[in-house]
DNA sequence: GAGCAGACATAATGAATTCTTATGGCCAGA
DNA sequence: TCTGGCCATAAGAATTCATTATGTCTGCTC
């Protein structure tokens, strides 16, 4: 019930959700009626373009994934005792989003093991996988550090910063100084479509980007999990759809058969 | 499955489970070999007497319990959007589970909602109370300051300190020093039982008695929320039994109708 | 503007899962 | 030895769930 809410929201639109899970579309429009009846209100915005969430969705959404990963966490490790250690590696984006908080909960699983997450840029995350520090990295498929294991597209959105007006002429962006590998596609983006902008913030950090946002310096490009509600941009057209994002998990050879890594590998492949 | 789980470990036994969700004893039974097959290891032991955790299932209960309070909260709080204030009395045993979090839970789901939690000896507690800064007491029958709307009974186990010999002569007891009401219970418990006994230890806050059992100075009686696996008592005859505890809730009569506050009387009755 | 394609809703049938009733085994206490 | 409490198993009944078959709406194309 939880799982077909999320995935009909990562999907965008239930029929895309229901041939993912492996079923039809009339199975899963029931679920969501019958998940809408238990909590007591609309959860999805239905139109012939797909789903999109309500308030009330918006809510419920962050708990129903952390309430799936607890239960896929608990389900398949509880009583395995792993022990040793495991270094990832993370894109900023996601190292912001609730997916630390779900490896925090596979460590708590496993008092035997020690888990670390870093954030590093890609010259620092590269050494550090080299010299077998980090053991998975998951960052963007031209900055990973060796061959990707499995990628997964995710889509980047518009975030408003408060009181910024859409229309504004050239439009104030606020950007990643780092080289951020989606930096160019989303000037290429707007380069494209004929959209003046100006540069009104950079910041090498993400909360640096949210500060920003927050004071309402311009819009931002950024992953949904990290937009913030307020912020979002609720009509289409106000703003060129950005390209997707592909992430990609690499592994260090030497950790192949450790039971730990494999169990943080399929945790992140299911949160991602 | 999960919540079939939780019942029988907390009822003992799976028939009283089954009647506890209103259902019968071999659907319970069902579902827990189920819930087992699904893990992939066994996490009851079964016996004529009811049934008890194996390591496993141990690992897996506070995981349960966490998802169970987590899809309550989301499923009946998402998209109400309460507001207000709603200051929580709780025993420090209490305040040592997973019951903060819990409600840690439930703020964050209502952002316009500031939530307080905290543990007072008796008499501040009441007085907190009587000044309207804290809304919900849950503390022992004898000590809440006020009519309790609602009452829980709940068991208390022996924790057996690191190392501690049960069979020794005089047993050495940790104590808590404040005036708690299962003080006075348990050493009856002990004097009725012909057991000599010593007192190795005492602390006015449970961190310190677990730090005693931690340091092997005796055993102690606990909740079994704060019981850590490894101080688990084994051997339901090395110790005599102990009564139970009886909690009650008080609510500040000012308070009725809020729903905030509603919300949060409703979230502390499922979860303990 | 007619027709088409994609997306969601609804209704009814069929398949699975789940619960219940009925029964048996096991251990403890009288 | 008998009785009562507890759990396990088997088979039928009931409920839930998914599928097939439609219908409606919107947006797009010619």
């Amino acid at each position: 019930m939880l799982r077909s809410f999320v995935t009909a929201v990562r999907a965008g639109s239930i029929s895309r959700a229901a041939t993912a899970l492996g079923h039809t579309q009339p199975a899963l429009s029931q679920q969501l009626r019958k998940l809408e009846s238990v909590v007591g209100r609309p959860l999805l915005y239905r139109s012939p373009s797909g789903v999109s969430l309500t308030r009330a969705g918006e809510e419920l959404l962050p708990y129903a994934e952390r309430i799936l990963s607890l239960s896929a966490q608990a389900l398949t490790e509880a009583g395995r005792a792993l022990t040793g250690h495991c270094g990832v590696g993370l894109l900023e984006d996601l190292a912001a989003s609730q997916l630390p908080q779900a490896l925090a909960d596979l460590a708590r699983l496993h008092p035997g093991a020690t888990l670390e997450v870093l954030s590093l840029s890609n010259a620092a995350m590269r050494e550090a996988y080299d010299a077998g520090r980090v053991h998975l990295v998951l960052d963007e498929v031209p900055d990973v550090p060796g061959p990707p294991r499995w990628t997964v597209r995710r889509p980047l959105v518009w975030a408003i910063g408060h009181g910024v007006d859409v229309a504004a002429d050239p439009l104030p962006v606020v950007l990643f100084s780092n080289t951020c590998a989606w930096r160019t596609s989303v000037l290429e983006t707007l380069e494209r479509t004929d959209r003046p902008w100006r540069v009104a913030f950079e910041s090498n950090s993400l909360v640096g980007v949210l500060a920003a946002l927050r004071a309402g310096l311009g819009v931002a490009a950024l992953m949904p999990a990290n937009l913030e509600p307020v912020m979002a941009c609720h009509d289409p057209d106000a703003l060129p759809t950005l390209p997707d994002v592909e992430l990609g998990l690499a592994r260090h050879p030497r950790t192949e058969g450790d039971p730990l890594i494999d169990a943080v590998e399929t945790a992140l492949r299911r949160m991602i």
